[in-house]
RNA sequence: GGCCCGUUGGUCAAGUGGUUAAGACACCGCCCUUUCACGGCGGUAACAUGGGUUCGAGUCCCGUACGGGUCACCA
């Protein structure tokens, strides 16, 4: 039935030589870490080859599919830098790159296999997942025992069924995998598999084994939870007679539960972050990618800071771990800081700007001068405006702050510096950071007292905080003479 | 429950028969210092468990425990 030349047409577009790896996602509208790690990991691989990678979007699922899903991903690779070579929006050779287009193609694979006796049409009703089916079992479905004439007749008659894949009842089966090693399963362990739905559209795991023979795929990026499958697809592989790419199962991506403290598989229902959250959460690109990068797979030396493209050289499947990696905001978070650092003050300010005037509306205070100081001291974007309020208005303060044992301030000395330097801030010639430091170091040294216990005071009345971004100095450059003076006498007045 | 996989400090992890069992995050201490940080130095902390094999086992084999995955006309 199958059409020999359409077959051999097909066959005679895949790609050979070189690396080929593909990313297949289903449209879920949620990119969660693991997911970005395995496209993250699939691209790595093509990249480190000098191959390509490709997107094929999985949406045989029609009652699933979710809008502006596709988007998701287009956005999250294109951000995290992992482009692709072919795919629905860019095209290729082997095309389409979108699963219910080439939902003829797996109706002719299916019927080929028909014919190698590999697989049977079944027309059993269908069981719902999780029901009890009674006490049916699959080892008994009459279907698997029908002639071909009789099935051919019982659906040229319009009888619906499934197409399943007809397991070897005896032996075993063992497959390699590149981060696993060869795992061996009894053959009576695998089910017969449906290929072909009733609705004609293929099931995953027939899709992929046909699109990533029809796309040239050289290796087989995927989740851990697929492992169990791997032999059925080995089986189909054979039954085809088709060359068995190289599987690299990667664990799961794991997170320590709020409330049970246990580790368990990120889920988007718990509110596990997904790419997007993360960014959104104050998170740069980079530093994800290089975090995530790292869960899961080690480059083996003691480095850990990479960029993307460093990455692509460095990539190793030898490095992927078998076990699952918890997923830990607290490292991530540190690797944030590093490139917070990292950036150039420019690019830093950039990325600073909007969150620093989140809270400082008063165009008069420069949100530069902020940056600068803020750039040592920030994890992420998002704690900034509420370390930097203060430049706005002078919050509501306990004068108690003014109490510092380290550097032996109390309230009554606090003010008492704090009315002498009055005086000297009016007359200070030029307003910068060097005049500033030397008018308070110089009345440290006049009083014989340590630099803070001239500094403390005023850093307090300026700001209010017992911690700021920055020392006295710095901030009353920044908050400007008149800012600044201001809000010492108000200090006074509260004495 | 059956089958498959896994198990090095709280977390990520190096380690491929002989190591004082790296490193990083977090945590703690000290130093630097105008606060907090940054930075520097130091510290606490691990081979799940019981048997083998071996001159020698974190590394190899078996059992046990624990954890994960999978058993859909979902991917």
């Amino acid at each position: 039935m199958p059409d020999a030349k359409w077959l051999a047409d097909m066959e005679a577009r895949i790609p050979h030589g070189g690396v080929r790896t593909r990313f297949a996602p289903s449209p879920t509208g949620y990119m969660h870490v693991g997911n970005l790690r395995t496209a993250l990991y699939t691209w790595l691989i093509a990249r480190h080859a000098g191959g390509k990678f490709i997107l094929r979007i999985e949406d045989t699922d029609q009652g699933r599919l979710v809008d502006g899903a596709v988007d998701v991903i287009y956005r999250t690779l294109a951000e995290c830098g992992l482009t692709h070579d072919e795919g629905p929006d860019v095209g290729g050779p082997v095309g389409p790159y979108i699963q219910t287009g080439r939902r003829d193609f797996y109706k002719q694979y299916a019927e080929l296999l028909i014919e190698k006796g590999a697989a049977y049409r079944c027309f059993c009703e269908k069981t719902e997942s999780g029901e009890d089916s009674g006490d049916f079992s699959r080892e008994d479905d009459p279907c698997r025992a029908l002639t071909r004439e009789e099935a051919d007749a019982r659906a040229a008659a319009g009888e619906p069924f499934v197409i399943r894949q007809r397991m070897p009842r005896e032996g075993s089966t063992t497959f390699h995998d590149a981060v696993y090693g060869d795992i061996t399963v009894e053959n009576r362990e695998l089910e017969d598999q449906i290929l072909l739905k009733s609705d004609g559209l293929p099931t995953y795991n027939f899709a992929n084994v046909v699109d990533d023979h029809l796309m040239g795929i050289t290796h087989v990026v995927r989740g851990a939870e697929y492992l169990s499958s791997a032999p059925k697809y080995d089986l189909l592989y054979r039954a085809f007679g088709w060359e068995i790419p190289t599987y690299v199962h990667c664990s799961s991506v794991m997170v320590t539960d709020a409330q049970t403290g246990a580790a368990r598989k990120m889920s988007k229902r718990r509110g596990d972050p997904s790419y997007e959250d993360l960014i959104a959460d104050g998170y740069l690109t980079p530093a994800v990618v290089n975090y995530v990068a790292l869960l899961g797979w080690s480059p083996g030396g003691e480095r850990e800071i990479y960029s993307l493209s460093e990455l692509a050289q460095v990539f190793d499947i030898h490095g992927v771990s078998k076990s699952p990696a918890v997923f830990d905001i607290n490292k991530l978070t540190y690797f944030n800081a590093e490139y917070l650092r990292a950036m150039s003050q420019e690019d830093f300010a950039r990325a600073a700007g909007p969150w620093i005037r989140k809270a400082v509306k008063n165009p008069a205070v420069d949100a530069g001068q902020i940056a600068a100081l803020l750039q040592q001291r920030t994890e992420k974007l998002t704690e900034i405006p509420e370390k930097v309020d203060f430049f706005d208005a002078l919050p509501d303060y306990s004068p108690e702050l003014f109490i510092h044992k380290k550097s032996k301030t109390d309230i009554p000395g606090s003010l008492e510096t704090l009315q002498k330097l009055l005086p000297a801030l009016e007359s200070l010639p030029v307003w910068d950071d060097e005049h500033l430091l030397q008018v308070l170091t110089q009345m440290a040294e006049a009083e014989g007292v340590k630099n803070a216990k001239i500094m403390w005071p005023l850093r307090i009345a300026i700001t209010g905080r017992a911690v700021t971004p920055g020392g006295a100095v710095e901030i009353a450059r920044i908050l400007g003479r008149d800012e600044t003076l201001r809000r010492i006498r108000f200090a006074l007045t509260r004495g």
